[in-house]
DNA sequence: GTCTATAAATCGATAGAC
DNA sequence: GTCTATCGATTTATAGAC
């Protein structure tokens, strides 16, 4: 029983999941605004016209990939071994665990870190990523007050010095790179140990 | 011999370094792309035509702005006690420069480091990042080959990381915070001790 | 040095045929 | 699901009066 195979328009695109890598691909090369829906278009190799048939606007398609961000993000604080032990081993679970995040999920979480908080969209990932560093901050807190690290420094400083080490990977990790097999753990050993520990 | 005072224009504006000051203001909140002539020329107070009398254009303003971070970017490693003694000293001098710079032209080199490269100026203020980052690397390399520091992870990484934990003091650094006259040397000691060293 | 007025191009988004 | 054509708003920038 064989059917015909359905008839295909001009030139169909991948589907929306398709349209929606490739926008997050040229928002993070240009700039969100700096890129115009005649850029998308033209990058998925259709019209602006089919492209509104796919995304009801641009603010949805931002608004789709920051949601995978945000979830991605979060699951780093649900990852197996953050769950038990010292408050400095959950903390250094969860380290590695938001580094292997943004490696897997790169072009969205990097969208993600770039948001300025135009729109209600990006003011609510904004909102996202506050609570998430709140809870980094209190993990680290905990640490300190267990005695596991070293108050050397302010351990709201310790927090937000964290997540700049960590989040600055999005600015030249690329996949495939060799030797970034190690990276979470690389990333978890530096903030513990120094980047540069002297001898 | 007292001259009448000078004739007034309408509604005079500070000139161009105070113009420039609220412009880059504005570039920050909404991010350079999302920001229009007609909103600088709000928020200086004077209309876009007035604007366009003292800046040649949007990306005038922005090329100032870049030269001013890039000076002073570059002058942290020019910084007195970054020229002498041994590899692993010059580098923690020029982190704490380094931070002395960020604390103290923050706007302009917040702008810095959010660049894209959609136009011939972005690309000339990356280029320079570019150099710039080159040369911290290598002096993480001969600190490295001094034996001063660990090699525990791999130099390149290790000089990465560190521009990562300094810029994204930016993300967050406000002036007149209580407990940040400290900074400059907290973060490097981050660095070579680690943001969370253990016990 | 400021203003009003406007040009010329581009923007996000929609209408409607196939 | 794709297309052509277009709308209305916005953008960068300029002309020219005061």
């Amino acid at each position: 029983m064989s059917e015909a195979p359905p008839r295909r328009a001009r030139r169909p695109s991948g589907g929306a999941g398709s349209l929606l890598e490739i926008a997050v691909g040229e928002f993070n090369t240009r700039g969100y605004d700096a890129t115009s829906m005649e850029d998308l278009s033209r990058a998925a190799g259709i019209t602006k016209s089919s492209f509104y048939h796919h995304f009801s606007g641009k603010e949805a398609l931002l608004r789709a990939a920051l949601e995978r961000a945000v979830d991605g993000l979060f699951s780093a604080l649900d990852a197996p071994d953050a769950l038990t032990g010292s408050p400095a081993e959950r903390l250094r679970a969860i380290l590695r665990a938001q580094v292997r995040v943004l490696m897997a999920e790169l072009p969205y979480v990097t969208l993600l870190l770039r948001v300025r908080g135009n729109t209600e969209t990006e003011r609510w990932a904004l909102e996202r990523r506050r609570t998430y560093d709140a809870e980094i901050a209190a993990l680290v807190r905990d640490a300190v007050d267990a005695g596991e690290v070293r108050a050397g420094i302010d351990p709201a400083l310790a927090a937000r010095l964290l997540s700049g080490v960590v989040n600055s990977i999005v600015e030249w990790y690329r996949p495939g790179r060799p030797g970034t097999a190690t990276l979470p753990e690389d990333v978890a050993a530096a903030a513990f140990t120094g980047i540069l520990p002297a001898r």
